[in-house]
DNA sequence: AAGAAGTCCTGGGCGC
DNA sequence: TGCGCCCAGGACTTCT
């Protein structure tokens, strides 16, 4: 799903295409999506940072007002423009056969003829305007847990380090992977990147977090790093519907150790992938090699 | 108070 | 072919 590396790569496309440009209007086409503010304050302002927080995003502009974005499951931020690589195809399949379509929620209509388009089939995902300087005052900002480094921190966010990850687990009983997936306790880390980074480091992820060595403490932070980095490589993972500011798909979901891969042969063993449920959230492993 | 479970929402896949 | 049913999940809300 949108994770870390998901979310940084939609920043870097969008810091890319969009840095300079200038909001002229604002196309709502359903209300609930922006959960705060008024629209009318983008008008005018010109885009200036792209900053990403965890799974969250935040646009700032010139006059002193912000964007901020969640796109849960299934958001999408498409680009079209002046910028934009003559051959980039966007997937028909992924974003539809053209833009806006029914799914496209809100327009942002930028100078010399450039499009954002915000789509989100699912309509899970939110969009605040607010004051950039009120960007971190945001509940799901605020309480954010610190996100490991795999990504340049480009919302100067605190940074897991390998002591504080020890100190996080060593504190809670509470289930491996589910804490992992807490954003307040750890930003960034999702459904996917959670079971593959815990079958790289071998630990089952029904363990109760304070029963990890502190070798296995070690290998479990190593392993998040790593997946993370592998996902941001690939551009991302596809599962659902997430594409980057072109349309176009990730690549990590080719290359995912077990998430989704139910009856599949484990890449080190000879046992088979199972599926469990925990906390609610599919969860992939393989019995023989996670302990 | 920590931890678990229910909630939102739609499209895709399934069985008949 | 088409209908009804169930499942997927990030983070918030509600419960035990």
């Amino acid at each position: 799903m949108p994770e870390l590396p998901e979310v940084e790569t939609i920043r870097m496309g969008l810091e890319k295409y969009l840095l300079g440009q200038k909001i002229e209007d604002v196309d709502v086409r359903l209300g609930k999506t922006i959960k705060d503010g008024d629209v009318k304050d983008l008008i005018g302002g010109k885009i200036e940072r792209i900053r990403r927080f965890g799974k969250a995003l935040s646009i700032d502009l010139s006059n002193g007002y912000s964007i901020a974005i969640h796109i849960k499951l299934t958001g999408q931020l498409i680009y079209d423009g002046p910028g934009k690589p003559k051959d980039a195809r966007p997937s028909e399949k992924l974003v539809g056969k053209s833009l806006p379509d029914r799914h496209t929620h809100i327009i942002f209509k930028l100078g010399k003829g450039g499009v954002l388009y915000y789509r989100d089939i699912r309509q899970f995902g939110w969009i605040r305007i607010l004051k950039t300087d009120k960007v971190e005052t945001l509940p799901f900002i605020h309480e954010l847990g610190p996100e490991p480094p795999a990504a340049k921190a480009i919302g100067g966010q605190a940074l897991l380090t390998p002591e504080r990850f020890k100190e996080i687990l060593g504190k809670k009983k509470t289930k491996i992977k589910p804490l992992l997936m807490d954003q307040k306790v750890i930003g960034g880390i999702g459904n996917i990147y959670a079971n593959d980074a815990l079958f790289l480091a071998r630990i089952d992820p029904r363990r109760p977090a304070n029963s990890l060595s502190p070798s296995e403490q070690s290998k479990l932070y190593e392993a998040i790093l790593e997946v993370l980095k592998r996902g941001l490589k690939y551009g991302g993972a596809t599962e659902i519907n997430f594409v980057n500011p072109l349309g176009q798909p990730g690549g990590y979901q080719e290359h995912v150790l077990v998430y989704g891969r139910e009856g599949e042969r484990c890449k080190s063993c000879e046992g088979k992938i199972k599926k469990i449920r925990l906390g609610g959230r599919g969860t992939y492993l393989c019995t023989k090699c996670q302990k």
